[in-house]
DNA sequence: TCACATTTGTACGTATGTATC
DNA sequence: AGATACATACGTACAAATGTG
């Protein structure tokens, strides 16, 4: 899933990939993004590279993180507890 | 240097401390930031730390980083490699 | 061309803190 | 009290870019 030989890091191919999964809709607004751990699992990357990954999402506004709960796609202008 | 009892993270005080000394003229536009390895010597924190706080100032387009080279407190449009 | 040192970039592993459920 | 999850921090390693000799 991840090309470790192309000049493109991993964090940003997982970012690419998640970023692809919000806008086809596979991933509705509000919804919650699989968390680091299964993201882990899931790429076989380390946790911090995950967290670079979302942290690209997070400067392009389309997550939002919330301690102890997960990664949620942003809607507009609504935090995810209002969902 | 560093108070590791208060509220505010390591990386944070030291994104201060640094656009602190870009604010007043310490660093002057065009001049190169010390280096990580000497950053982490002075704080006495790690390099990764270090990055996060150069994050912090990048993303405010304080400086940039030059692969190579250093990090550079920004003139106004110019790249480093023109002073 | 080549080797080397320096510096930033990326990645992994681990640990602790904090917030939520 | 316990499990889950993100935030921060440290240590380490290797890659890539730059400059020098």
């Amino acid at each position: 899933m991840i090309d470790r030989e192309g000049p493109v890091p991993p964090y940003r191919q997982i970012a690419n990939a998640l970023r692809e999964r919000i806008a086809s809709g596979a991933i509705p607004p509000g919804r919650r993004i699989p968390s680091l751990i299964e993201l882990e699992a899931e790429f076989g990357v380390a946790r911090d590279t995950l967290r670079k990954a979302v942290r690209v999402l997070k400067d392009e506004g389309l997550v939002e993180t919330v301690t102890g709960m997960g990664i949620y796609v942003v809607q507009r202008e609504s935090s995810p507890s209002e969902s």
